[in-house]
This record gives structure tokens, C-alpha cells and sequence, in this order.
DNA sequence: ATATTATGCGCC
DNA sequence: AAAAGGCGCATAATAT
């Protein structure tokens, strides 16, 4: 009899390398563990008050879903626990349920069902609200297994008055039950559940984790500082002598003063006027003097100066009477203490090398409250061209800062260290970073803790030398007898933009396997595509274009730009201003683009008509006023069934001429099916590569998948297998169509060509030769 | 001292 | 026609 067994963990919370209730952390344990099997009337629970890194999840043969919330963090808990049950349960085809996961879903991904929590979610199908008295010792530090075993059955199960069918595990099985027949309704299910693999897998990457070269990141990063010092050095020639304060390179207020003139705050502790009386403020300080014949006092000692004795005697007054009697009289009076000094803000006047361009201004002002300017790279670069004299080793600093603090480490004045290489284990040099499931408005991935979503690419300056060497870090676990690979969809986005809008040219052009950005160029320059393709990718020469002095690899270049704006929905001025071209040849080009596509026009207007159609009141904050406002938000439904969600903006001016205050942002609704698509098929399809990898115990624990990145997916493996992975993940990665059109019954016509890549690291990599 | 916003920049 | 999409992280500056 098919059931599912809805489970959850309470665990210590002791956060390490980035992660709260670290698996990973060895110090970390299983204090209490429930679970409720389906027909059950109540859940039940063990409990492991002492350290306790073995207990786990019995799943009986007969169970064939696992039902959590935020279920990852349990599976993560599992597998560190070596749990033997769970990859038999995978074997025979066990899957899971997320209520997180499906809630965002549900929900269209808006920031609302955005990492939802138990306590929100719970109500809305009918369960209940958590122990606050729990989660209150949690904040306040307190370790789980500190907390009394009743409160914590009840935390988990729910009371005795509530039969023990409440709580975590109560709620968790109430919203999965809701969940289920609100898919259902809404059609999504299938789409849900082929997703949910997906997650198996990225929980699978997170426990293998990627392993990191230790040595490889120490040294560079000797090589990195060293460079960075350098860069620095020569910064710091180009500041005023007379500056009064240590110029920061990294501010952006000081550079925008800098370079465009400003006026700059600094600190410095000095004395300062006392407000009441006008002098200079000094501490209180009193002494004991003696008491001369007048009243007044004096601090000289009338015994101290030898031969003037007798004489400063005479002034003195001298106790008549008492114990005191003969000594001369003191009395303690107020004197002037030391002058008082604190940290005051001064100002500091820059003249500026050069003139900013009024589109460089930013929001945040200067000391004298004018405007700063942009210093990011674009303005350094045009910077450049005007001599500006630091240019070249301010954009060094800036990469080098960068490379050092996000990608390696750095420890800042107070000693808290920053950047990647804190997320790494000392003693195993692995790497667990996060896959979140729940993080975006498109359904795609996000990547924290640390983000291996944004690191460096492997670029070569024009000495063929690597730009950023991060790649080279990360390395086989099978080192030396394994080798990473890497394998990636090529031009997802355009092969997706195929697939939504079934564009008949756009079709043709990915079967016969067209470069897209040498088409343009033979489209804009009135050549064939052949010749296009000779000029660009060949260096073939065309005398009657290059006597107008261009370029054939820089026409395609510009053209590519072209494309990735376009994909991304910028319009003819945006584009523009990035490629250099004037506004009447982009809409040249647009137009040119709209004859030979007619199809992804069409099926842009029909995503508008379906979001306006679809949509309802949404208050926010209006970013203008600050106020509360009405707004709507409408939803685009994509072929699985993800729901892509939209909100009217503030409408821009020339729409607010004619009355129209508020629309939807086109790149908006051009982007997200495109890019919640492409997303939505890459997760799945990790679920199908990771269904593989089980099947196969892992080609015999000699190949994991580590890691993805929208469009590429990572594994390591040991050498003895790495061709067989490489050629197997190709053949399911590129498996979409069939995928799709057996299982959604949709008609994909368009080929997912896939590439595919080895290396002793993942910077160092060359391509797969298929036969 | 901690939280939030602005800026900038790495990736797809 | 018209409006360049999605993330996470480091740092500085400001607010609380």
C-alpha cells in the first residue's frame, strides 16, 4: 500500500560557515525527530537529549513520498546522519513534497510565498500557529536540547489536548493535503512535482558540496594582495599632501570629490568651544592651595622656596587653634583642567581633475549637500580617455577588492572575516553552499552562503592570461584521479524564446543550428549569412565594409549586445547608450528583428493581454511619495502550468501625458517567461540527471553532481567514469523535447544542443569530443 | 551596536 | 514606438 510519512527535525542551531543548524558541524545533533505515517491519527517522536550523530528516519518499503516543509534542511540532516534508508527509498522511486517549495509555487513566486514559513503557511489550510514559547528560546540562544522534552513534543507534535495530531508535523501534513488538490485545481501538479526532483538534486549538491584547493586559494591570494598593495601605492600618489585624513579609495563620496570636486566629511578628535562659555572646553579639575592674607589662594608652597621663606610666610594665613593649629590654611578651589577633546566632523574641499556628466549623478549628496557622481567602471573607462591620470590603478583596486573580499577572504578592523573562502571547512576543504528554491519572481535558482551563482568567468585579456583565476580553486574530491565537468545549454534563452512563441523563422534558424549575432550582422550590413559568417568567425576579409573601418569580430560583438538587450526587453534608447550605436539604427535593427520574428511579437502582446486581463488590486509603497498606494498585479501562465506573476509600476512620463498613471514594465513581462522557463527546464532536468545518478549508485560513489548554474550543471567525478557522466548528462540534458512533449504534450520543435567540458578544475577546462 | 539603504559588481 | 530582466555580496553611509 502506497503512503506518504510526513517528517520534521528539531536539531541544536549552532551556525557554522554560514549555515544556521549546520549539518556539517559535527558539534550539531538530532535532538528530536518526528514524523506521522498517511492514516496515522497521531505522530510520534525519538528524542536524543545527548550528542547523537547516528539516529535516523526509518522509511518503510511501502512509504512513497516524503512530506516536509523546507524539506532540504531535514534531508541534509538524513543524509549527514547516514541514513541507509533514503537512497533505497530514491531507488525505488521514493519522492518528496515541499510545502515551502509548493507554496511559492501556488503563489507565483511574489515576495510573499518567498521562503515562506511554517507559521504563515499553516493557517491559510487550516492549520494551527506555532509555540511562540519555543522559538522565543531559540532567540534568545537557548540549544534545543536545553529545552524541556515536553515542550518540544508539543513544538513538534502538538499537545496532549491536541491528540498529538498538531504542531510541526500536524501543520505540515495539513498544507500538503491542501496544497495537493489546490495544484490539482490549478493544473500545476505535475509541473510541482517534476520540480520537486529538481530539489532532491540541488539537496544532493548541497551535501556533496564542491571541494576546494586550499593551498590553489592561499597562494593566489598572497598573489592577489601583493597586486592589490601595489595598485594602492600608486593610488596614494595621487592624493593631497595636505589632506587631513587617510583618503578611502572604496568611498563613494570621497572619489565622486575626488575626481568631479566635492566637499568631503571627515572625523577628527580636537578641543572643541564649550556652548555655555565660549572658551575652549576643558575637564573640571580642582586642587588644594593655600590661603593667602586676602582671601585669595596660591599653590606655592610658603616652606618650598628656601631662602624667600620668611618672606612668603608673611602672606600666608595660619591656623590659630585646634589640631591645625600653627599649619597654614588650605582650602580646595577649582583650577582649569585639561582641554577636552572628542570626535567632531569637519569638511574637506576637493577641487576635481575632470567634469561629470550630468547622467553620472547619483542619489546620495555630498558633505555640502551637492550632487555625487557614479565612480563604478563604465565612468572610470570614459575617465580614461580623458586622462585621467589613476584611472588604470583604480579600476585594478576595484577588481582586486573585489576578487579578495567575495571571492577569497578578508577580515575587516573588527576582525569579522568576509568573502567565500569562509563557507569552507578547515579540515575536509569542502564546500557546502545553498541552491534556494524559493528565492526569485521567475522560478529560477538563487545561490547564497556563498553565491556560486557570480563567480569570476573564465575570461582571457588580450596576453591570453586569465583575468580572475577563482575557477582554478575548485577541484575533484578524486584529485588527483578525478576531473570536473561541466555541461551547458547553449543559448538557452533564444531556444526558449523558440519554444514559447513557436516563431516559424525563429524555429528554422535554431534547427539549422544559425549563428543568431553573424545573421545580424549580414542583416544590418546587407551581406549574405555565409559571408557574415566568414567575416566575423573566419577573418575573411570584405574590403568595401573594412575600408568604413569596421570590424568583423567587433560587429558581431556589437550585434550579440544587441541581442542580450533586446532578450532582456531594452528599448531602442537603452540600447543605444550601451552599444554606441545611434537610436535610428537600433530601431533599424528592432524593425528588421520584428519582420524576420513576427512570432515573438505576438507572443509578447499575447503574455500582456493575459496580464491585464488576469489582474487584481495590490497595495505597495509608492517609491515616489512614500505612500501606500493601489496598484494591481496580474499573472502570465506558462505551458507546465508556473505562474508568472506582474504589478503595475508608476508609468513613465510620456504615458502619464495621456493620462495613464500606472502600467506593467514590458521588459518585465518580455523577461520573465522566458527566463522562469529556461529555469523551470534546467530544474527538471537536474531532477532527471539526479533520478540517473541514483539509479546508478552513483556510477559506484564515483560521480556526484555538485552544482548549477541556469544553464550549466556541474559534476565531479573520477576518471574512470568521467566520459560515460559526460556523455550521459548530454544526452538527458538535451533530452527537453522528448520530456516535454511525452509528458506535458506539448510540441517542442526545436533542438537544446548542449556542450560539454572537463578539467582537473573548473577554470582550466576543454571541451568533450563526442563521436 | 545593529539595521537599512545606496552603490557597485560578479554571474546568467 | 515607448520603460534593459533576474540574483547575492561587500562596502560605505545613514538611521535607529
Amino acid at each position: 500500500m502506497a503512503r506518504y510519512k510526513v517528517f520534521d527535525l528539531e536539531t541544536t542551531i549552532h551556525e557554522k560557515w554560514k549555515r544556521k543548524a549546520n549539518p556539517f558541524f559535527k558539534e550539531n545533533w538530532v535532538v528530536m525527530r518526528g514524523w506521522k505515517n498517511q492514516g496515522d491519527s497521531r505522530g510520534v517522536m525519538e528524542y536524543y537529549p545527548v550528542h547523537d550523530r547516528k539516529s535516523y528516519l526509518h522509511i518503510e518499503p511501502d512509504v512513497t513520498m516524503l512530506v516536509g516543509f523546507n524539506i532540504k534542511f531535514d534531508l541534509l540532516w538524513e543524509m549527514a546522519q547516514g541514513n541507509p534508508d533514503l537512497h533505497e527509498f530514491y531507488k525505488r522511486g521514493g519522492r518528496v513534497w515541499d510545502g515551502q517549495y509548493a507554496e511559492y509555487l501556488l503563489g507565483g513566486q511574489v515576495d510573499e510565498v518567498q521562503y515562506a514559513s511554517l507559521d504563515e503557511t499553516a493557517p491559510k489550510y487550516g492549520g494551527t500557529t506555532k509555540i511562540d514559547e519555543v522559538k522565543i528560546l531559540w532567540e534568545q540562544g537557548i540549544q534545543t536540547d536545553q529545552i524541556s522534552e515536553d515542550l518540544l513534543t508539543d513544538y513538534l507534535l502538538g499537545s496532549h489536548e491536541e491528540g498529538r495530531n498538531a504542531g510541526d508535523i500536524g501543520n505540515t501534513e495539513k498544507i500538503f493535503l491542501g496544497q495537493v488538490k489546490k495544484a490539482q485545481s490549478l493544473g500545476m501538479l505535475k509541473m510541482i512535482q517534476d520540480r520537486m526532483d529538481g530539489l532532491l538534486c540541488t539537496t544532493e549538491m548541497e551535501y556533496r558540496g564542491l571541494k576546494v584547493d586550499v593551498q590553489e586559494a592561499g597562494s593566489r591570494l598572497k598573489v592577489l594582495t601583493a597586486d592589490l598593495k601595489q595598485a594602492d601605492d600608486t593610488l596614494a600618489t595621487f592624493i593631497p599632501d595636505d589632506l587631513p585624513f587617510e583618503f578611502n579609495w572604496n568611498s563613494p563620496i570621497q572619489k565622486s570629490a575626488l575626481i568631479f570636486g566635492g566637499t568631503v566629511k571627515y572625523e577628527k578628535r580636537t578641543t572643541y568651544l564649550d556652548e555655555g562659555t565660549g572658551e575652549l572646553a576643558r575637564l573640571k579639575a580642582t586642587q588644594v592651595q593655600y590661603v593667602l592674607q586676602d582671601g585669595r589662594t596660591t599653590p606655592i608652597d610658603p616652606d618650598s622656596s628656601n631662602g624667600q621663606i620668611v618672606q612668603a610666610r608673611i602672606g600666608y594665613k595660619v591656623s590659630k587653634s585646634g589640631k591645625t593649629k600653627g599649619a597654614y590654611k588650605t582650602k580646595k578651589v577649582e583650577v582649569q583642567g585639561e582641554l577636552k577633546i572628542k570626535w567632531q566632523d569637519f569638511a574637506w574641499s576637493l577641487p576635481g581633475y575632470t567634469h561629470p556628466e550630468p547622467e553620472w549623478k547619483l542619489a546620495t549628496t555630498d558633505y555640502a549637500d551637492k550632487p555625487t557622481y557614479s565612480t563604478g567602471g563604465d565612468t572610470i573607462e570614459i575617465l580614461a580617455g580623458r586622462g585621467v591620470p589613476f584611472t588604470d590603478a583604480l579600476s585594478e583596486k576595484n577588481r582586486l577588492d573585489k576578487e579578495i573580499g567575495t571571492y577569497y577572504v578578508r577580515v575587516d578592523a573588527k576582525g569579522v572575516a568576509t568573502g567565500m573562502l569562509t563557507c569552507v571547512d578547515p579540515e575536509d576543504h569542502m564546500l557546502h553552499h545553498k541552491l534556494n528554491h524559493t528565492a526569485t519572481i521567475t522560478s529560477r535558482l538563487s545561490s547564497s552562503d556563498p553565491n556560486l551563482q557570480n563567480l569570476t568567468r573564465v575570461d582571457m585579456d588580450q596576453s591570453g592570461k586569465a583575468k580572475s583565476e577563482v575557477k582554478k580553486m575548485f577541484i575533484s574530491r578524486f584529485a588527483p584521479d578525478g576531473y570536473m565537468v561541466e555541461e551547458d545549454y547553449s543559448q538557452l534563452e533564444v531556444v526558449v524564446q523558440g519554444v514559447l512563441s513557436k516563431d516559424p523563422q525563429l524555429v528554422k534558424d535554431l534547427n539549422d543550428k544559425i549563428d543568431f549575432h553573424c545573421k545580424r550582422v549580414a542583416l544590418r550590413h546587407h551581406i549574405t549569412y555565409k559571408d557574415a559568417v566568414a567575416w566575423c568567425k573566419n577573418g575573411v576579409s570584405i574590403p568595401a565594409l573594412e575600408s568604413a573601418g569596421l570590424v568583423g569580430k567587433n560587429e558581431r560583438t556589437k550585434a550579440k549586445n544587441f541581442s542580450f538587450q533586446r532578450a532582456y526587453g531594452a528599448g531602442a534608447k537603452a540600447i543605444a547608450a550601451a552599444t554606441g550605436m545611434t537610436v535610428e539604427e537600433v530601431e533599424a535593427l528592432i524593425e528588421n528583428e520584428e519582420r524576420m520574428y513576427p512570432g515573438i511579437v505576438s507572443f509578447n502582446s499575447q503574455v500582456e493581454a493575459c496580464v491585464i486581463r488576469s489582474a487584481v488590486p495590490y497595495g505597495a509603497v509608492d517609491t515616489e511619495t512614500g505612500e501606500w498606494k493601489q496598484y494591481r498585479r496580474g499573472q502570465f501562465v506558462g505551458p507546465t502550468g508556473t505562474r508568472y506573476t506582474f504589478r503595475t509600476w508608476n508609468a513613465p512620463e510620456f504615458l502619464r501625458k495621456r493620462g495613464t498613471t500606472q502600467s506593467f514594465s514590458p521588459p518585465e513581462l518580455k523577461n520573465y517567461p522566458v527566463q522562469g522557463t529556461g529555469g523551470e527546464f534546467v530544474q527538471c532536468i537536474l531532477g532527471r540527471l539526479w533520478r540517473h545518478f541514483v539509479a546508478l549508485d552513483f556510477y559506484g560513489w564515483k560521480a556526484f553532481l555538485v552544482n548549477t548554474v541556469h544553464d550549466c550543471v556541474w559534476a565531479d567525478t573520477h576518471t574512470s567514469v568521467t566520459l560515460q557522466v559526460a556523455t550521459d548528462m548530454r544526452r538527458i540534458m538535451q533530452s527537453i523535447p522528448e520530456w516535454y512533449n511525452t509528458r506535458y504534450g506539448m510540441t517542442i520543435n526545436v533542438p537544446f544542443p548542449v556542450d560539454a567540458e572537463y578539467g582537473i578544475n573548473m577554470m582550466d577546462l576543454k571541451h568533450v569530443e563526442f563521436a
